[in-house]
DNA sequence: GTCTCTAGTCAACGCCCGTAGAATGAAATA
DNA sequence: TATTTCATTCTACGGGCGTTGACTAGAGAC
């Protein structure tokens, strides 16, 4: 009643592609993308099979989408500076993780295809916080700074290991600065100063 | 002659049974549980796929014994030399493809059942590592060690980062020993000692 | 008011899957 | 040798999947 122009076909179509992309958003983080089925995806948006791939085209490209969405941080400054960011942006992380990215997540583990689409995400990543460590091996750190944010997020919320899953993110971060640190920022035995 | 009897019926069904096993694992860790097929299965094994559900009786049972020939390291002692036991095993990993775990992995991911069964492995190897860890908070930092050897290896293997695919195992674990070190042995900046 | 466009539905196709069960033929047993 | 056992194959079924294309109905343009 106090909306008497509520459906222009425009915003009708607009907002049932993101009721159904909210959806596959779900579906691919909970289930991963095989067992994920256009049927589901559309069921749960409350629309037919037949919509989803006339819209989307296909499963492939729905799953495109979704990932297209996953957001990614900024890293830079010094190296203790970037060091501190990348631990507060998993502190985050391990409060409220946009689900988007653990579907990536989720279906990157799952689906072949999806990895390699999914790596160039996280080469860009890694390019951001190798750019902020001064080593002639910065980018090996940055790759392990990016696999050991990885595997703490993959523990904590999809495996859900019971003694990461119930921890204080607090605790979880005071134990790793040392890590984030010494990757990032701190001399090695070799007797190079970062 | 020394085996005038090189094919007992007996001993035929258990290479056969070896076979199959072998090429399920693989299976399951390069395409994860839902798309490794027992028909695929049963070809790469040379058989037929009726066989493979002869012996293993389900597709779900054939992924169970899969996971449960894969081995877990042995770690103890003091919290130094466990560091140095996990860093050697994953220095072996890195180099050699440990298809049973990753296939653990993966397929947990897909296979909602198989989650619980998988999760107790991880519990058990994570127990050991606190074990060996005299600090209140072992059990968590026992999940991080974990979650970081997780990560590496996911990066390695499955996503295949650049960076990490090709780097020399030798850099890896010299980047990571620190980590372990203060994760398993190093005081804290409340003051315990380890 | 009529025509056009398009959001959305419906029924169906072809494919591949896990699985069942009968058939086969060689080894074990008597 | 006759009979039983069992490793292995073959054929088929029922089901769920991604995808298609014809169809309906209501909004927008003229």
């Amino acid at each position: 009643m106090t909306a008497p122009r509520p459906t222009s076909r425009a915003e009708q179509r607009r907002r049932t592609e993101a009721r159904i992309l909210d959806a596959a958003t779900r579906a691919f983080f909970s289930a991963g993308y095989d067992r994920t089925t256009i049927r589901a995806v559309a069921s749960a948006a409350g629309v037919d099979a037949g919509l989803v791939m006339h819209y989307f085209g296909s499963k492939q490209e729905l799953y495109r989408r979704v990932i297209e969405a996953a957001p990614a941080p900024e890293i830079g400054g010094t190296p203790t500076e970037a060091a501190e960011q990348i631990l507060a942006s998993l502190a985050d992380r391990l409060v409220s993780e946009p689900v988007a990215s653990l579907a990536l997540l989720r279906s990157m583990l799952t689906n072949p295809e999806a990895a390699s689409a999914a790596s160039t995400g996280i080469a860009r990543y890694e390019a951001q916080i190798a750019q902020a460590i001064p080593a002639a091996d910065a980018g090996l750190r940055a790759a392990i700074i990016s696999a050991i944010t990885l595997g703490i997020m993959v523990s904590r919320h999809l495996i859900k290991s019971d003694e990461l899953a119930s921890a204080d993110p607090a605790q979880v971060i005071r134990l790793l600065r040392p890590c984030m640190l010494s990757l990032a920022a701190r001399a090695d035995h070799t007797g190079r100063l970062n």
